[in-house]
DNA sequence: ACCGCCGTTGACCAAATCGGTCAAGACCCC
DNA sequence: GGGGTCTTGACCGATTTGGTCAACGGCGGT
């Protein structure tokens, strides 16, 4: 790719990336036209093909990116979790989620496009790329989990089950909504902060509460 | 519609409903191809437009199928709880997600072809088959909760909280999964089993586990 | 005033794909 | 072999596709 792109203004970056991360969210790389993409940054198309000398190389670079966004955001994450020594389960895991939910809002297409191009039927990903995101879930939750005091739950109760069951709640919640407004996206934030609070409620033993 | 298509040995239905609603659920309704739908049911596009003048009429008939196949569905298991008189929380709902999962298994595309003519942008869709949606979502969980035995739940627990958050996590499974062979359905309905299994253990008051 | 550089564009291309048509083939029972 | 039904491949014009290219406007330097 054209090395000039990343002395674009940032906000202008961010424009073409979320842009085509949407319109790449929406479809198959096959069925998503550089044509949409273009439009959607209210840019031509010769520009992207300007920056980008391939639709294939857009859609690679997208998929680093933002396998490397999310890899930021989750190390930071660590990092004040240790710096601060949260070592509550529920505390951490709404944090986290919080930060999730600001980043949407900042990169609206991010997961989608990220689901979608995991799944794509067509070999366009490089097996490198795609196990560099394979590493990034295995890590995140065990080394989360490492980190929490695991002791308030009550007996029986596998911690591990829990953030899966949240996870996959919140990504109920993510492919029912489109669009992504800062009040949609607050809501969703809600809704998951209230399910926290359910389980928090009755899965930790008494004395915790 | 061409009603001759009603004749067509059952089988041969069902394979060019499932394929149709397959691509459609799988991009836009303008996204779509009518070849792409032919050749995954492995017919010739001529036969398509035999039986369906148009794409945006085999569009409609694919969402009034599907909203009017998860009618009966959910209507037959009411009038399964009532005779059988089932008035348990977590049995009717992990019997519900049963039947669920297999509509899934004969009707792959079903879900997510739905969800996406929900969401589709273009009003493909007249609003009144639309509102048709709405009314089954609202009614079922409404009817579903005023069969129960609530009182087996711990003080402070909201049922309604409870089947939005199984649901959820079962959105958020199919999300996650693109084939629908029988294994996988079945590792699908394991999944949730265990989380509703969890809720039931710790949202259900002591004498009633 | 003129230059060169820069990000940017609209017009343009051949090729593919689109929704849809139509006449004819394949198969059946009579 | 005739009539009917299901099914198809070849074909249509129109649109869209990924991608190219020459040129535009603005701006700092001289």
């Amino acid at each position: 790719m054209n090395i000039k792109f990343f002395s674009l203004p940032p906000e202008r970056q961010d424009l073409i990336r979320n842009s085509a991360m949407i319109e790449f969210g929406e479809g198959s790389f096959k069925k998503t036209s550089a044509d949409a993409i273009a439009k959607r940054a209210g840019v031509s198309k010769s520009l992207l093909f300007h920056y980008f000398k391939d639709k294939r190389e857009l859609y690679a670079y997208l998929f680093q990116y933002a396998i490397d966004a999310c890899m930021e955001v989750f190390n930071r994450q660590v990092e004040r979790m240790s710096y601060y020594g949260e070592t509550d389960f529920f505390s951490a895991l709404e944090r986290g989620h919080k930060i999730k939910m600001d980043m949407v809002l900042r990169m609206p297409g991010l997961f989608r496009f990220v689901m979608r191009a995991y799944y794509e039927r067509d070999s366009v990903l490089s097996p490198k790329l795609r196990k560099k995101l394979d590493d990034v879930l295995a890590q995140s939750t065990g080394s989360f989990l490492a980190r929490m005091d695991l002791s308030k739950f009550k007996d029986g109760v596998d911690p591990r089950q829990v953030v899966r069951l949240l996870t996959l709640s919140a990504e109920g919640m993510l492919a029912e909504t489109g669009a992504c407004t800062a009040e949609e996206i607050n809501k969703l934030f809600q809704e998951y902060k209230k399910n926290a609070d359910m389980l928090r409620q009755f899965l930790y033993k008494e004395e915790y509460l």
